[in-house]
DNA sequence: GCGTCCGATGTAATCGATTCCACGCGTCAC
DNA sequence: GTGACGCGTGGAATCGATTACATCGGACGC
């Protein structure tokens, strides 16, 4: 691979000029900069980058450590954060978790051992030393979906409780009483919050939540679909599971269908995060759509913000209901299929 | 950040024996290693990877460059890479076309500037001439799921021929007549196989694939939802449609539940692609399933083995027609759901 | 006792860029 | 006419690692 010796050489040049002419510093002369331009073209030469970022101290490119690439709320937020950071001149390069403290911390280390000039990520647990090293170290850092409190670090994310009260709202109006919930891992800020709110919205209509209606799952399928079977071999099942994030949805169903059972009928059944599969489910199913493009795009904003030395904002965006059949009828009209569901909503911002 | 100058400082050595003990080069004292070790453990210190790539010329990374993260199919393909490199020493850096050939261009010359020792596409097209350089230059490169024909480079896919022909059987059997597929883009070797197979098939039983009934479409799920709609218009509207991907089938469900019409009873639906979510749709859709992981890993062994100097291998794995019941009953009954859908299947392999 | 060999170590070159500094030369002001 | 200035350019240092080569002792064989 032609080096920038090469192009020198070739355009009868020294490697400072060449230098110049590629990082458009104004004092070249217009003959030595066309030189340097047709030496480039006929070499075929690229710069290389990791030799340009050993020198410079910079990679532009961001880490994004997410918890699971599987899940496709996860999938989808690293599509629009790999897009709003192309909009910016970074690349970035995505970690994928699975849901594992030690892939994490893994992935994390490889991140900071390539000098990524920031570091945006949703935290599988409670933080690592590791993580916490890295977000009190220089590295700039965002938080995104998920955080770890008591530590300064910006974070982007969605506030799902005025959701989880119009669901919960949804659910008494249908008739429901007995509520449970499929939870995610009480290490991960999401994991706690969606209980907390669906406690607290319960609470608003005199119901509580029994330690029994709290199934403790992962955020993967199988966990969900575990946690579903425990509910329905229960002396008295509920009435309603919401899973808490999309894939233990898809669990729960599966449990619900090997039991031979029907979704509302028998059970109801709403989920966290709403994907595109959901209109076309058996039944179509009820769920809180988070603003993901919003998020990853705010992620981006915030975590380039600090890079560049201006001062990061963390965002919270409102999630918002969406409802189907799966808890009963009555349907509502699902709207026309639209490119991208658009959702427009008012944004809360927090200086951090 | 500490240096390995800092290292060599603290421990009072030079930089070459810190950098022996690094890299576990047999001739280092005792006493120098321990000493060395607990210079980077008081420092913190972490090899620059950036330096350490500059001096090696390796940076022990993967390039993927897929189609289109957000399609399942890809998602899970990039999963399965990003493990087996891992399990080999190396990292990935994934690049997202989109389906769009500016965007493979861009990332496919992102990760060449980066230096990665070897790289995995799926192309998006015919090959640009960026492609096509990179392919002929020194780069160790492999193709996977789809190829560029021409090109001295290593596939590693499925054959979906003995599937297709498995469901067009099926297809018949149940009575159907008026098949239809939507196509992906020509420009893509899948978008053009799977016609072709779909062709061969219905030749088999003395049916043809008029024009009419090959729609165009982009892997995308609008253009699904496009494609379907002309179907649906047609004076002869077709009794079956085929999806040449998972996304083009969620568009087809969309057109078909728009035009208030039922599947299987109005219009029977299969896809290229078994999702998870195809078991809980309404109704369970019939596909064709490709052993995902088993391809990642194969790709990654090819590629590892190119970079590494041994002959690299192209691969070619059977898809299989999982049947469930949007093409009409019987509906099979579904094997219960299982942690890992159990892929058995032989293998056949042809030097390259 | 002396030459040889080997193990441990340090010095310095190197990878491919960027960038500080110095130099040469032409222009302009005084 | 001369000094100051600025522009275009090249030389060389630098980033943080790896590694070839040189050096220095000590052990060993004869």
């Amino acid at each position: 691979m032609a080096s920038i010796k090469d192009v020198a050489a070739e355009a009868g040049v020294s490697v400072a000029t060449v230098s110049r002419v590629l990082n458009d510093h104004p004092s070249v002369s217009a003959d030595a900069r066309t030189r340097v331009l047709s030496a480039v073209e006929t070499l075929g030469y690229r710069p290389n980058a990791v030799a340009r970022s050993l020198r410079t101290d910079q990679t532009h490119t961001l880490g994004l450590v997410i918890s699971d690439v599987m899940n496709p709320y996860f999938t989808e937020l690293a599509r629009s954060v790999e897009e709003a950071a192309r909009a910016l001149g970074y690349s970035v390069i995505i970690g994928n978790a699975d849901e594992r403290p030690d892939l994490q911390d893994h992935h994390v280390r490889n991140l900071l051992d390539r000098r990524i000039d920031g570091l945006l990520v949703s935290p599988t647990d409670g933080g690592s030393p590791l993580m916490l090293d890295a977000a009190r170290g220089g590295t700039p850092m965002v938080f995104v979906d998920r955080w770890i409190p008591g530590v300064d670090v910006p974070v982007v994310r969605a506030d799902g409780l005025e959701a989880v009260r119009d669901l919960v709202a949804h659910l008494h109006g249908l008739g429901h009483r007995r509520l449970a919930i499929i939870a995610g891992p009480a290490a991960t800020t999401t994991g706690q919050e969606r209980v907390a709110a669906f406690r607290e919205a319960l609470g608003a209509y005199g119901l509580d939540l029994p330690d029994v209606y709290i199934g403790q799952g992962d955020f993967q399928a199988d966990s969900g679909r575990r946690v579903t079977e425990g509910f329905l071999a229960l002396p008295e099942p509920p009435e309603v599971v919401f899973a808490a994030d999309n894939l233990m949805a898809l669990g729960a169903l599966d449990a619900i269908r090997a039991r031979g059972l029907r979704v509302p009928d028998d059970i109801a059944l709403a989920a966290f995060d709403d994907i595109r599969w959901f209109v076309h489910t058996d039944p179509p199913i009820t769920a809180i759509a988070q603003p993901t493009g919003e998020l990853g795009r705010a992620a981006v904003r915030a975590l380039v913000d600090r890079i560049e030395g201006r001062p990061p904002e963390s965002v919270t965006l409102p999630a918002r209901l969406v409802v189907r059949r799966s808890c009963g009828e009555p349907a509502p009209p699902e709207p026309p299929p639209a490119q991208s569901p658009a959702v427009r909503s008012p944004v809360r911002r927090s200086q951090t």
